[in-house]
Formats: structure tokens, C-alpha cells, sequence
DNA sequence: CTGTCAAAACTGTGATCACAAACTGTGACC
DNA sequence: GGTCACAGTTTGTGATCACAGTTTTGACAG
């Protein structure tokens, strides 16, 4: 470990190791079906096994990473058309649901935060930067999403995004920026700024939706998504 | 470890803790806001503190269990009106979605088992056994979900059980028999045996509902549940 | 160059130890 | 009698080791 005894307050090293790694997850950085071993991981960050081994038991848990039955060794799962099928559904009830929710606790500040996600998105968008989608596309949902209050719903929509994840990269790497319409983002932020809660919520079906039936698509026409 | 080396297939002992920490929870075992510790567990189990943690982590992943962030140790979680909610709602979706794709693989042998632990229920209820009940509540609708093929819905019903387990009991523990009304479960089977998967859709609806409103009302009767 | 088989490296798993923070209970003092 | 301090215990956390599978490597024979 690089730092060791500071005071008070610090998260765990166990929380850090987990941060990391879903942080990575969620943008993509890990290829769908690549291996991956807790020595390895461990060496990386700089710990050693044992906070490791917890954070990769949470993610299992959240089914971000799995253990394959036969050699019990670790990798990032790929996805069936079946399971893509499950986390669309699911997303699409539970993303819409805390979107609706934040409308009564919005302030002008988040907007601002939001118009600033969705410009950094649209930036990174104009010039490839598909790290930079990644990333702003996940600020812009889950400022929203925290401010619903609703931390059960708001765990539910984290553990989804880490399992599609390593697949949106995927798809997302291979596509050109106009396929990608982002007037969803504009329409959710104009309703959020007239408290139309109703709008909101369709909105943001709409942008789940949208981006999922993509992820489908991808899927169906390669049968099987492997890369590096 | 009471049985150490047998030979193959055995499930990891970090498996056997889990499932019986999840039983437990799932049949109210743990009183919400009891506070449990890892030598505890790991000494009644009769394994090292190990496997106990790896356990724990996960179940803390399905907010089955919680760290207290003050003291960072390890309890049940109580719940509030906010979270029940929450739960009541995630398992209206889930549950009806789960038993409708469950109808394309329903077979006689199911049904049979579905009217088995139905009679099994109602005989505990008669009889005033709220384990019985817990129990084989539980079986008649795990039965059921397993048939749908969708593991990660599956697994987030699962995760929504583990956490009304332990206020279910604590809540159906103070009711007497007649406050249940158990008609769904026989129009559940009615309808599967029919092949009409609407119907199931709508009866299961219902049946959780019910279920969760009980919970809801017993809830905001005595502002804060905490027993044992 | 190719196929085979044993040695080496790597994997997850479980147990054990060390440590600091938090809790427990007992006794002294005002 | 009530409050505070201090010692002893219990807690979660991180590191390290041992072990049994599995995979990879590498040398040697054909």
C-alpha cells in the first residue's frame, strides 16, 4: 500500500480497490469475457489480496464479474441476448423511476451540472473520445439519479451499469457519433427546469431505451461480442 | 470446519456460509437492527473467519446486511417507510415479470410441487408455525421463478427477499391466521395450469402487494420495528 | 518443425496473525 | 448516588502463508 497511516475518515482500502474497479467497469475499461486474477489486480493497485478479494466478492455479487463454474477463475461476463434483454427491462423501469423522483429535489445548481455533463458528452462525442462519452454519460444519469433519494433504486441502477458496462464500450467504440442522438438529454433537462416530473420520466425511458436497442442491435448482428 | 476433505463438487465453505446466512435472513432468523459479529458467525459455524467475511461482503452487496458507517460494525438493517417502499415496488415488478415467463416452462411436476408447498403453507399458518410459513412461503415462490430463465432477475428477486426476510417475520410473527388471505396462491396455480400467463402476471401482482401493504400498515403503526 | 509430457508458475481458497479502533465493565472520586 | 477514567475485551481490517487445482512453459524425442 502507497499511503498507509493516515488518521481519520479514510475510506477503506477495500472501498478504494472497489471504487477503482467499478469505476473501470462501468466506463468499459475491461473487455467483456477478459480474465482477470486477484494477484494480478492486487499488484496493480498496490495492496495485497485480501481487500482485493472483497471488492471482487461485491462485484460478483453485483454479477459486474463472475466466476466460471468450471475453473472457478475470474472474468468479466459476457453477455447472452437474454441477459442484454433483462438489464434493457430493468433499466428501463428503474432508471425512468429515480428520474422521476429527483424532479422534487432539483436545484438550479444541478442543473448547471447537468448542462455541463451533457456538454462535456456532446464534446467527446464530436471528436471520437469514446472515454470521455463513457465517462460524462455516466455523470450526467447519476447526478440525476442521487437526487432521488431512493438508495435502494439508486444501488439497483449502479449494479446495472456495471453489468453493461464493458458491453456499451463495446458497442459504442465501433460506432460514429451521429448514430448517437442526444436530444433526449436536452428534452430531460428542459423538463426538469419546467418541474415536469411526467415528461421526466418519459424522457428518460426514451434515452434508456434508445441506448439499449443499440447495445441489441450490436448484439444480434455479431452473435457474439469479443473483443481484445 | 466440521468435514474437511471429502472429494469433489463440494461447494466452497464461503458458499455453504453464504447459504446459510441467506436462509436464515430470508426466514426472518435475525431481527432487523441486530448487530452480528464475524468470529461470532464464524465460531458458530464451525469455520475460520475467512470464509465468514467473503460471505458477509456479498450479503452486504444485496443490502442483505450493512456496515454501521459510524462504528463500521456489522448489523442487520432496520427499515424505514422510505426503503419498504421501495421494496414493495421493485418486487411488484420483478416478481410478476419472473412468474409470467415462468408460464412457457410450467410442467405437472411443478404444479405438484407448487399444490405440496401451498398445502405446506397453509397447514403452518393453521397451526400458528411462523417458520413453517416463512418457509414454504418462500419455496412456492422460488419454485416458480426458477422456471423463468432470467438470472439476473432472479437474483435481484432474491436480493429484494433478503431484505424484507427479516422484517416479514417480525411483522407476520404478530398476526394471527385469518389476516392472510391466501386465494392467490391457488389462483396463481389455477392460472398456471391454464397456461394463461396474464392471469399469473396479475395474481402475483396482487399476491405481492398484499403481501408488502401488510407490512407497509404495520409499519407506520409503530414507527419503528425492533424486537429481540 | 511437431507432438508429448513433466516441471514451474499461477490461480482461488482457507487459516492465522497483527493492529488499531470501539465497546465493555469495574472501580475511584466528587 | 452519579460520573469519569482506565484496563481488558471484542470488533473489523489488512497482510501473509500453505495448499490443491489448473494453466502455461519448456525441454526433449520423433
Amino acid at each position: 500500500m502507497s499511503l498507509s497511516t493516515v488518521s481519520m475518515e479514510e475510506p477503506s482500502v477495500h472501498d478504494q480497490v472497489y471504487e477503482s474497479l467499478a469505476e473501470a467497469l462501468i466506463q468499459g475499461r475491461f473487455a467483456p469475457g477478459k480474465s482477470v486474477s486477484l494477484r494480478t489486480l492486487a499488484h496493480q493497485l498496490g495492496v495485497s489480496a485480501m481487500p482485493v478479494r472483497e471488492a471482487v466478492r461485491r462485484l460478483i455479487a453485483q454479477k459486474a464479474l463472475e466466476l466460471q463454474p468450471s475453473n472457478k477463475r475470474l472474468r468479466v461476463p459476457s453477455l447472452s441476448e437474454n441477459r442484454l434483454q433483462q438489464l434493457m427491462l430493468a433499466r428501463q423501469w428503474v432508471e425512468p423511476e429515480l428520474a422521476y423522483r429527483a424532479v422534487a429535489h432539483i436545484t438550479p445548481d444541478i442543473i448547471a451540472q447537468l448542462k455541463s455533463d451533457d456538454a462535456q458528452l456532446m464534446a467527446a462525442l464530436a471528436e471520437g473520445d469514446v472515454d470521455g462519452y463513457m465517462q460524462a454519460n455516466h455523470a450526467f444519469h447519476f447526478h440525476i439519479y442521487r437526487l432521488a433519494e431512493a438508495d435502494l433504486f439508486l444501488d439497483m441502477a449502479r449494479s446495472l451499469w456495471l453489468q453493461s458496462g464493458p458491453f456499451m464500450r463495446a458497442v459504442f467504440g465501433r460506432l460514429n457519433a451521429v448514430q448517437l442522438p442526444q436530444d433526449h438529454h436536452l428534452e430531460l433537462i428542459a423538463a426538469f427546469e419546467r418541474g415536469d416530473a411526467e415528461a421526466v420520466r418519459r424522457h428518460m425511458s426514451e434515452d434508456v431505451h434508445e441506448g439499449m436497442e443499440l447495445m441489441m442491435e450490436a448484439l444480434k448482428s455479431e452473435a457474439e461480442v469479443t473483443l481484445s
